[in-house]
DNA sequence: CTCCAGGTAGATCGCGCGTT
DNA sequence: AACGCGCGATCTACCTGGAG
């Protein structure tokens, strides 16, 4: 499911954290309202305002555009004006303090508080942009590790006529039968776009038509999230290269970005995130502990219904937040002992993946 | 009316050339 | 060789017409 809204704006990752937080899993609230509150918050820091990055939220507009890429990450739900599963999930993080803080005016934001990610932030963003982006992201990353430093025009050129008729077209197959004639449609268009650009006589002409003002949109921000992610650097403007330490990972990112989705999942947490950072293994005391935890933290921010497979992932990427690695299969396995051995405190639905872990077995953590 | 994709004005970069 | 100037190339933030 590619993105297919995006602005060229919205090129800062960090400001997701940001809709994360201020959407609610309980009371709806309305994308212009949390727009408005993105640009409240955002504003907060204008007099420390950073030249050097692009994508600095100056606008309501603006800020509206990063809600819209919340909802295509699944931080916020389009129809239940919600949290989403991510958004939920990041809200119950530690790394939301921080920003929490920020939001409610405990202190105040330092320069990059919006835009620097922690470690595990930074793999919490490539998993769900990973995801919601598949096979597009994937595939610029691939074609970054290939080149290991180019300019953005060469990016931008290669990226919409190679990879974007190519990622729409494996859409295709999982889009819903009503999205299928307009990504048809785009792909005829994308197509033609080679044949197109080189039609023109000068630069300075192509620049300034549509076709181009759809590439300044599509293309640009995406390199922008990987140097949030610390998958590219920048090398001045307009040029990148690729994180050397991502680089030695060349043969087996290529190897794990193109399994299919649900194992591409859990491979990330075996084969590539190991990687990127110095984690230790988290033993299944720890990961039964951030189950049972992480259970008690969503119903107490008002999430009803805890799916096992949110939870699952929450206790990954919390784990990750105290140093520790697992994978998502592991969290489930400890998961299913934990029903075993406590039949009477540990439930799960099996029909709608709902998990309920009754009160007392957080107090000290009795239940291991 | 609302809203956003596409358009555009102005800012900024960096190439290539002349000068020291 | 090194510097720095000027200008075309490129980039970005903001705006707006037309679709819904």
């Amino acid at each position: 499911m590619v993105i297919y809204e995006t602005h060229g704006d919205v090129c800062r990752v960090g400001y997701l954290r940001v809709v994360a937080c201020l959407a609610d899993d309980r009371i709806p609230k309305t994308f212009d309202y949390l727009a408005s509150q993105l640009y409240e918050v955002a504003r907060q820091r204008d007099k420390i305002k950073r030249y050097d990055v692009t994508g600095i939220i100056a606008s309501n507009v603006n800020a509206r555009n990063y809600v819209i890429l919340a909802a295509e990450t699944g931080i916020i739900d389009r129809h239940t004006q919600k949290r989403a599963a991510y958004g939920s999930i990041y809200a119950q993080l530690e790394s939301a303090k921080r920003i929490n803080d920020i939001i409610d005016g405990r202190v105040n934001a330092e320069a990059d508080d919006f835009i620097t990610l922690t470690q595990a932030e930074k793999i919490f963003f490539m998993h769900i942009l990973i995801e919601h982006d598949h096979p597009f992201l994937g595939e610029i990353i691939l074609w970054a590790l290939k080149q290991r430093r180019f300019n953005r025009t060469t990016a931008m050129n290669y990226i919409m006529e190679d990879i974007y008729p190519e990622a729409l077209a494996k859409s295709l197959q999982t889009a819903s039968s009503k999205k299928r004639d307009i990504i048809r449609k785009e792909i005829d268009d994308a197509e033609r776009f080679k044949d197109r650009r080189l039609s023109y006589s000068s630069q300075a002409e192509w620049i300034r038509t549509r076709q181009y003002a759809k590439y300044r949109h599509v293309a640009p921000p995406r390199l922008e999230w990987l140097v949030d992610l610390s998958i590219l650097n920048r090398e001045g403007r307009g040029k990148f290269s690729v994180n050397p330490e991502i680089a030695r990972m060349g043969y087996e990112l290529e190897r794990v970005l193109r399994l299919p989705m649900k194992k591409m999942r859990e491979e990330l947490f075996t084969s590539i995130y190991p990687y990127l950072g110095n984690w230790s293994k988290a033993d299944q005391e720890e990961i039964a502990k951030t189950i049972v935890e992480g259970y008690h933290r969503f119903v107490y921010s008002g999430v009803k219904q805890v799916k096992l497979e949110v939870l699952e992932m929450y206790a990954c990427f919390r784990l990750l937040e105290r140093g520790m690695i697992t994978t998502p299969n592991t969290v489930h396995q400890v998961f299913n002992s934990l029903t075993i051995k406590y039949p009477d405190k540990v439930f799960i639905t099996p029909t709608t993946g709902e998990v309920e872990i009754a009160e007392d077995s957080a107090r000290g953590y009795t239940i291991i």
